[in-house]
This record gives C-alpha cells, structure tokens and sequence, in this order.
DNA sequence: GCGACAG
DNA sequence: ATCTTGTCGC
C-alpha cells in the first residue's frame, strides 16, 4: 500500500478520539509489583513497507536477556507525529499478550504527548500493565530545569509529565506510560542505564531488531 | 498563518 | 525510522 493510500484509509480522526478516550484510563501511582522482569519493545523498518518488532524479556536488576520473539509484517499505518501508537503497537501488544513481566519498557513517549497518550502509555492501558516510555527527541510540552532536575512541562496545567535524563552527554526523555509515577519512572530507568546511551533493555532490542533486518533483507 | 513534530 | 562516507571529537 502506497503512503497516500494509507493516509487516506488511515482515519486520523477517529485515531484521535480514541486517544482521548483512553488517556482517561492512565493511572499516574505506582501500582505494580516488584520488578523481576523487565519486556522491552522496539521496531525497525524495511523500506517503506515491512516493519519488524521485537520484545525482548529481562530479568531485573541484573538485565540479563531471558528470551525475546520478533513479528515480521506489513507496515499498515503510516508515521504521524502524535499517532506513532497506531503504527507500531498493535505488534508489540501481540508479542507482549504472550510473555509474562512486572513492566513495559518502550521507545516512544508515555504520557508527555499532546493528549497524553504516547505509544508507552498506549500499550500499559491496553494490557493494563505498568509500563514506562523513553523517547530521545521531545514531541510535547516545555523543558524547564530547576537545580539538578529537568522536566517536561504541560504548559496547559503546569504539571509535570516527565523528566529528562543525562545519559553519555545526551538527553533522553522519560515519562509514565501507566501505573506508575514521573519519579518512578525516571528512578527505574536510571537504573537501568549502564554503557550505553539507552537504558539496556533497549539497546539490546534496538541491536535486535537491526541484526533481524539485516538476516532477512 | 506559523512553528513543532516520538519512531 | 531510513537513506549513507567520510569524518569530527572524546
């Protein structure tokens, strides 16, 4: 399917609406057990036309892989800014359906999104399981530093839907995606930042989903 | 109308 | 995200 092909059967209005309605569902505590495992999503792209997402499980703290499982397919919705959940979600909520862990991490934005709902907070409130985001660009809402702490504004309320961290002189952008909190979140992906840039988990389905690509190209 | 704009 | 060589910097 061609991208204005796409873009035309794509209802962005109705994608929209949908997100409103189930950012009423994100809930912003910290209502999870404690962490043993850690399922970690990420995607790359063939082209324009495949996609291959991965979900790779990790024990936690020690971040060792336990297994990860990957989802060739079609590229069926096209990249829109604020829309990235309808892209790439629907793979990883049918690879995460079938693993078990106590939290999601993903690449994208939680809650720091123009209607509070990135991809992170999309897939928690789907499977309702706790789940964090952790995106290297901002999409939304204004960076204020106080002190030693940067956070991400919603300039609507003035509350606080994120944070930024430093990671190897660069900055990534940490938000709850659901049943948990601005500071856990930020807390738990502290920790898992280790020699690279991004959190482990992350690096490791990144490195994945490019060794895949290159397997199958 | 103009700028911003995850992956 | 992806297309892509050499190249600047730690």
């Amino acid at each position: 399917m061609s991208k204005l092909a796409m873009r035309i059967y794509f209802n962005v209005s109705k994608a929209i609406a949908l997100q409103r309605h189930l950012s009423k569902k994100v809930v912003l505590a910290d209502k999870y057990d404690k962490i043993r495992r850690i399922a970690a999503v990420d995607s790359s792209f063939i082209g324009n036309k495949k996609i291959i997402a991965v979900v790779g499980v990790f024990e936690y703290p020690s971040l060792d892989m336990l297994e990860y499982e990957y989802i060739i397919d079609d590229i069926r919705i096209p990249y829109i800014p604020g829309l990235l959940a309808f892209r790439e979600a629907p793979f990883y909520i049918k690879l995460l359906s079938k693993k078990s862990f106590d939290i999601i991490l993903v690449d994208g934005h939680g809650i720091a999104h123009p209607r509070f709902l990135g991809i992170a907070a999309h897939v928690g409130v789907i499977l309702n399981k706790p789940s964090v985001g952790v995106a290297k660009r901002k999409l939304y809402g204004s960076i204020k530093t106080l002190g030693n702490k940067t956070m991400i504004l919603d300039p609507k309320s003035n509350k606080i839907i994120g944070l930024v961290l430093k990671s190897r002189g660069k900055d990534l952008y940490v938000s709850p995606g659901h049943r948990i909190t601005v500071e856990s979140a930020a807390l738990f992906v502290k920790s898992l930042i280790k020699n690279y840039y991004l959190p482990v988990p992350l690096y490791i389905v990144d490195k994945l989903t490019k060794d895949l690509k290159r397997k199958y190209r």
